[in-house]
DNA sequence: AATACGGGGTT
DNA sequence: AACCCAGTATT
């Protein structure tokens, strides 16, 4: 492991330096336009890290664009209220990603200039070793090699890295040294951004283009016609859980359930009620059953039609009446915004 | 070291 | 429908 890059093409120098300029070219020419590299500022790069964690580039464009005119800068985002933020990712997943941009809102419109060096960026909410070095190399010219997803599938092909990694993040831990060694101290930025991209529109997981590919020359498992065996991850252990969900209607109201403050990362997101068995008057029919796939866990959430008993305590539940006319000003998550929009 | 956190892509 | 994929925080 430690010694694949030294046994390969990309060991020596000027290999090295003829693999970056080309990738750098390729970049230069064939990059996508995406709407955080026109007029790109620091914070457009913070937010569009915190957008594309976990997350595709056609998805983020809407949001991205939205927010930028919604909150055009990190003072504006600071003053907003959680909920107007929350809503503004309504949708996008990973709510903790939109608290924790808050919060490093307010806590950089305090200062007066922005450190350059990506450990006082990771020490910041929501930020972790990936949008350290994304934020600096491109903002700030450092030269932190950036180690995502992409750039995992793409070195451990040109390495043909063969060993199996427990998941995507071990793979990312062990090869970033390889990324560090590789990057380009001229553009460091740049050289990542074309890294990532040559990942998204090229390296594909299924069917990579390898005839179109840059640096096919260099890339061991492309010339080789095996790309797709790499990187090889541990396959993981799935479970399953089936959640009861309760459909109460009263007074051109729904009854829905927001966890309070501190009781979990989906605050301020509302759901269909669950764990209210005790406080309806009987279950009632299903009217509908819903599958979906958090993380290992597939859930299997069956939505009964139902009422409530007179003496139920809403706030014990953390439920609220919310009116049909309000139901758009409420954040919900993805899938229960569609099933209420299915069922009412 | 393992798990929680959502949503979407491809076949 | 079954499979796969993505960073950070927390435990």
């Amino acid at each position: 492991m430690n010694n694949l890059l030294t046994k390969h093409i990309l060991g020596g120098l000027e290999n090295r330096e003829k693999f970056q300029i080309d990738l750098l070219e390729w970049f230069d020419s064939h990059q996508r336009d995406l709407p955080w590299r026109n007029n790109s500022s620091l914070y457009k790069t913070v937010i569009s890290e915190f957008m594309l964690q976990q997350t595709r580039v056609t998805t983020v464009i809407p949001y991205f664009e939205n927010w930028i005119e919604k909150f055009p800068d990190f003072k504006s985002l600071a003053s907003a209220k959680e909920e107007e933020v929350l809503k503004a990712w309504e949708g996008l997943g990973y709510y903790s990603r939109a608290r924790n941009l808050h919060k490093l809102s307010k806590i950089v419109s305090t200062w007066d200039s922005f450190p350059t060096d990506a450990k006082s960026w990771q020490s910041l909410p929501g930020i972790g070793p990936y949008i350290a070095a994304a934020i600096t190399s491109i903002s700030f010219n450092q030269t932190e090699a950036v180690c995502d997803g992409n750039v995992v599938r793409v070195l451990t092909r040109i390495l043909a890295c063969g060993e199996q990694f427990k998941d995507g993040s071990v793979a990312q831990k062990k090869l970033r040294p390889h990324a560090q060694k590789l990057l380009n101290i001229q553009r460091p930025g740049d050289y990542n951004q074309a890294l990532m991209e040559l990942g998204a529109i090229v390296c594909h997981r299924q069917s990579p283009s390898c005839t179109t590919c840059p640096v096919q020359v260099y890339c061991t498992s492309g010339k080789q016609g095996d790309p797709e065996r790499f990187p090889v991850l541990a396959k993981k252990k799935k479970s399953f859980q089936k959640i009861k969900r309760f459909w109460i209607e009263s007074n051109d109201s729904l009854l829905l359930q927001k966890p309070k403050e501190g009781e979990n990362k989906l605050v301020g997101i509302y759901e269909l009620p669950k764990g209210i068995e005790l406080e309806i008057s009987k279950k009632g029919k299903i009217l509908a059953v819903k599958k979906r796939t958090i993380g290992q866990v597939e859930f299997e959430e069956s939505i009964y039609l139902t009422s409530l008993t007179q003496e139920c305590d809403l706030n014990r539940y953390n439920m609220e009446w919310i009116k049909w006319e309000n139901l758009n000003n409420i954040t919900l998550s993805g899938p229960h915004r569609k099933w209420i929009e299915e069922l009412k």
